[in-house]
This record gives structure tokens, C-alpha cells and sequence, in this order.
DNA sequence: CTGAAAGCGCTTACAG
DNA sequence: CTGAAAGCGCTTACAG
């Protein structure tokens, strides 16, 4: 593979004339800048990106680390931030934790050890070693959609609250009174927040939110199901379960369904995170949406502004509720009814 | 951040030895592997691998270039490989090229640049200048799921006949006689492979693919549910129309259902590529399944072999059919149908 | 505007 | 077993 020795021989310079035209260098007559270009063509030269890096002590580079990239949810996430990164001229290397904090430890330290320029985080827990020395060691870094309290980083995230308020005035204006949530894990701030949520705007309603009806899950279709047959199993079953992300919800139909029963006849369900399937599913899943495409965008724009040396800010983007058919809208025995869009801003 | 030459003076020895004892030389004293490993800690050194690569002329670390993350099985495909890499000591950095020859060369050239080890590629089209150009100047390569004719590089990748023909059976013994597929891009071996193997499976029940049957897709959604709008405008609508993967049956979804139609009773469907989700689907999709996680896994290592110097064998496996209910299964007015699953290889 | 030279943080023959 | 030194492919003050 050709050198930058060689294109400097080929076009009959100094490597540092050739280095001054790959990057841009201003003072480089236009005779040397044509035979370097020439050059360049000829050979089909392409600069060594490690050596660059090594020399200027920046890869252009970002890293991602997400806690399960199979959750469509993250997915899109992952997506709107490479396409966002591009677009400032970075590269994202993306580590899927898979909720586990060690597997998210191994990855932002190989991301690290890359010397990537910043790191974009969604914690799986409360804060592994790793994760937190890495915050400490200064490392420009902004958390995406969970964050861990106490650790001084920006945070780009969706608020959930209004849309759950308008979820369960939903729920109770169909009727509904006892109503339960599979939980993520309480080590995240999403799996803690989406159950407050939910549990204050119960009390708006003077609903309790007791504890047979909080399911402990893990963000992973498997403990959806688990909870759902726990729910099931109770002699006071709740009337809709409210699934704090979209791969529980999987799990909640699945456990619905081996029992032969039916959503939202038997059980009614609603689901955090909307995702294009659940348009289709039976029935169509009322769900809260997250403007996933502008959290990835802004939390790229604050983890460059970090790297540039600004300040990184925080933002915050409201969630909104898309009311379909699994908590019983049509009523019994309606076989299309309208399917109003509700948002959490009026 | 400390460097191996203070992790050297830390430990009062020279940074050969410093890196012999990082690397896990022989011939090191033990009270010199000792020493380092006690300056580490303590000062919490870790390697550059920006370095290290410079040096070694070697990254340790694969490229994937997909043509769509945000279809599932691409998605579990790059998880799967992921896991593979992490096993055998690699990194992986993911290019998603969004079906796009132009952001597949880019992300390839981005990837060359970096001097990955090796390239696992899902080309997008039939061969971009950049992928071509990989290929020939030597880079380790190995193509996944689709491929380019008469590039000399290993396959992995799951042969869909022997289920598409079980799929063709299983409508014919349905009464289906009018079937159509959404294709995907022509410019890919997948694209025409799948209408190949639908034509001949049809021709073997004596039945024909009429062009007006074939709808020309591009393995997105939105393809999906323009195709499928052409079919049902047709003087004489198909019965059951195969969609070429996942994607493009969520678009024929949208598309029957924005009708005010309904699956199967007005029209059947099935598609190339499960997922989770199409058991949930009103109704559940009959669908085939490629071994996914094993051609992951499969194409990793003939990678890693091909860098090793190996010859890098490709792989062949087989799909399945999935029968579930979208093609009209349970029969009219048949509530909770038998799902039997058959395999394509008896 | 151009070039010689130093140096980024490592690894690895080569001596000893 | 250990160290001094060269070198991986670049970039960038420093002179001229």
C-alpha cells in the first residue's frame, strides 16, 4: 500500500508538501498542489488514518455504547447518531452492551483504549467502574436517554412524565382502575422514572399503585413474559399492564398469548417506546413515543461541542402518547374505532 | 493519561521490558513482571492502541459494512458477528450503508482507512467502485448474506430454495393459485435469487409469474407498500403475495390495511426473513428463517481464518419455513389453527 | 512556499 | 533477562 513517501517521490516533493495538500495547508503554490493531487490519483493514495491519529492525538472518532442494540428503540437510536456524526465529518463505533454492566465496562474501555475523541453513553446500571473512571479521567462524554445521577456530564434525553399523565387519564376515562407496570431495572434512571411516572399520575387519579402490581424486569422480552404470568397468576389480576419498554411489551403478548388469552379482551397493555410493528401487532399497541431521530441528533451535537471544548448542555425532549387499540379504545364488540393521536404538549 | 515510558520509570525499568511484560514475552524475570504489573495499577496505565496498531500493522479489529441496521435481521446479524469477534479477541466497527452504493463506499473507504484487519460485507448493490477495489487490493474479505459474482472472495449465506419451494407447496395446498412477490433490488444476488427460486417452485406446480406478479422492491418498507398497492389495483389482485424480506411485508401490511382490508381474508401474505415481532402480527406472519446468529458466527471466522492466512471456506446453510397464519391457514371462520412448523430439509 | 527533522506511543530485532 | 535504538506513517514547528 502506497506511503506518503512514495507520493512525495511520485510527485518529486517532501512528504511535509504532501502533508501540507492533504490537509488543506494554505501556503502550498498551486504547481505543487496540482502534482501532489496527480500523484495521489496515480497511486491511489489514501493517508493512514492510525498514523494520523497517533500524530495528532484525535481519531474523529466517537464511541456509542448502548445497552441492547436489538431493542429497535436503540437501534434508531444508534442509527441517528452515526448519520449525525457523519455529517460533522466523525465515525461512531457503536458497543452493545446487552444490559450487562460488565460487557458495557469491556467496551468503553476498548473504545478508550482506541483513544476515540468522546463517548456517547445510555448506562445499563448505576455507574460501572469503567464508565465512571472514564468520567472522571475527563473524557468528553454525554449521556443518551439514561443517565447516572451524581456524575457531572451532559444529558440528552426524552421526558416521559406528561405523555404517562396522559397514558393513565387515557386508562381511567376507559374505566380502567387497576392498573399495573413492568419496571426496568431500578439501577436505571429510565426504569426508575417510568415507574414514578406512573405512580404519580395514579395518585392524580387516587389510584394506588400497590406492590403486586409492580413486575421487576429488565428491559428483555424474557422478563416481560415472566411478570405478565405473575400478574396473571394473581387472584385480583390488573385490568392493563403497562410495559415500561417495547421489548417487555413483546414479552407481556407472548405470556398473553400461551394462555390463550386475548389483549385487549382479557388484559389490556400499553408500552413505552413506540416502534413501527406495533402499528400491526394484535391489536395495535397504544404506546409513548420518544422523538428518537432528535435525541440522537442533539446528543451528537452536545458530545461535539464537548470535544471542541464547549459546554455540552443538557436537553430534554417531551415523549407523546399514540393511543391504538390494546387497552380496550374500541370498546367491546366496535370493530374500528377512530384512532386518535394524543399529544403530551397541548 | 500515563505512557508505557512512565509506567517504565515508575517501575525503574525500560520500556522493553515494560512492553515485553505487557505483552506477555517469555523471557521476563518475575521480579520484573512483577514490578510492571504493580506500576500499572498504579497508575492505572493502559496501552494506546492507536500505537500499538501503528507499530504492529495490525488492528485487531473487523469492519462490517450492512446494507440496513434497522432491519432485524441485519441487526441480530451484526450482533451475532459481534460476539463472534469479541470471542476471538476483535472489535467490530459497523458501517451501515441504508441500501445506498454511496454510503456502502463510503463507509468501506472510512473503514480501509483505519486499516481494519479485515472487511464482512452484505453488499448493497453489485459491486460499488470502492468494494471492488477492496477486494482487489487484497484486503481479507469475506461477504455475508449477499454477495458479488465473480469476486473471488469466500460466501456465508443461507440457501432459501428448498424453503421457498416448501413455502410454494404449502400455498398450493392452500388453493392458492394467483401468487406474487416484492422483490428486492435486482442488484442484488438476494433480490434475484428469491423471485428465481419462487419462479421455479411455481413452475413446478405448473403455475406461472406473470410479470404484473413480480413488484419491484428495495428491501424497504415503503417499496413494500407502493407494490402492493399496484397488486391490489390490478383487474385480477393476487392471492398471496411473498414480500422478499421483512421490511417490505410491513410496508404490504400498511398497505392492505389503509384499504380497510384484512390478512388473509382479501389477500394472503408472506415474507423472507422471521422475526419476533410476526408472531404478534394481526394476523402472525408465515415467513421463512435463516439461521441467523449461525451465519454470524460462520462468517466470522472465515474472516479471522482469511487473515490468519487461511482460505477463508464459505458457508452454506439452510432457511426454514415458519407457518403461521397469513395466508389464510386456519381456513374461514377457523379460530385457533394448528402452526406447525416444517423444515425445509425433511 | 518548501524541506529537514523531531516526535506521537508503541514493538522488536540486535547486542550484551 | 534487559536495554538502547530504530522505525511504523504521519504532522508540524522551525529555518530558510
Amino acid at each position: 500500500m502506497a506511503g506518503i513517501k512514495d507520493v512525495a517521490a511520485e510527485a518529486g516533493l517532501s512528504v511535509a508538501t504532501v502533508s501540507r495538500v492533504l490537509n488543506g495547508h494554505p501556503s502550498v503554490s498551486e504547481d505543487a498542489r496540482r502534482r501532489v493531487t496527480d500523484a495521489v490519483e496515480r497511486l491511489g493514495y489514501r493517508p493512514n488514518a492510525v498514523a494520523r491519529s497517533l500524530r495528532t492525538d484525535q481519531t474523529r472518532t466517537l464511541g456509542l455504547v448502548i445497552s441492547d442494540v436489538m431493542n429497535p428503540y436503540f437501534t434508531e437510536l444508534a442509527r441517528s447518531v452515526e448519520e449525525e456524526a457523519r455529517a460533522l465529518g466523525y465515525s461512531v463505533i457503536i458497543g452493545n452492551a446487552d444490559e450487562r454492566p460488565d460487557l458495557q465496562d469491556h467496551h468503553v474501555t476498548t473504545l478508550l483504549d482506541r483513544r476515540i475523541d468522546g463517548l456517547l453513553v445510555s448506562p445499563t446500571d448505576g455507574g460501572s467502574p469503567g464508565m465512571l473512571g472514564a468520567a472522571r479521567a475527563g473524557t468528553p462524554m454525554v449521556f443518551v436517554d439514561r443517565w447516572i445521577p451524581g456524575v457531572d456530564v451532559p444529558v440528552v434525553r426524552s421526558d416521559g412524565r406528561a405523555a404517562v399523565r396522559d397514558l393513565v387519564a387515557h386508562l381511567h376515562a376507559l374505566g380502567h382502575r387497576r392498573l399495573a407496570i413492568i419496571a426496568g431495572p431500578a439501577a436505571t434512571t429510565t426504569g426508575r422514572e417510568r415507574v414514578d411516572a406512573f405512580r404519580e399520575a395514579l395518585a392524580a387519579h387516587g389510584l394506588e399503585l400497590p406492590d403486586a402490581y409492580i413486575g421487576q424486569g429488565d428491559f428483555q422480552a424474557g422478563s416481560g413474559r415472566r411478570v405478565t404470568e405473575g400478574f396473571l397468576d394473581l387472584p385480583q389480576p390488573p385490568e392493563v399492564v403497562f410495559a415500561a419498554d417495547n421489548l417487555m411489551a413483546l414479552g407481556a403478548l407472548d405470556a398473553v398469548r400461551a394462555r390463550g388469552l386475548g389483549v385487549p379482551d382479557d388484559i389490556g397493555l400499553a408500552a413505552f417506546d413506540d416502534i413501527p410493528w406495533f402499528v400491526h401487532t394484535d391489536p395495535p399497541v397504544t404506546a409513548i413515543a420518544q422523538p428518537v431521530r432528535d435525541l440522537g441528533r442533539a446528543a451528537v451535537r452536545a458530545l461535539v461541542d464537548r470535544i471542541e471544548g464547549g459546554p455540552g448542555a443538557s436537553v430534554t425532549l417531551p415523549a407523546r402518547l399514540v393511543v391504538r387499540r390494546s387497552c380496550g379504545e374500541g370498546g367491546p364488540g366496535i370493530e374500528n374505532p377512530p384512532s386518535p393521536v394524543r399529544r403530551s404538549t397541548p
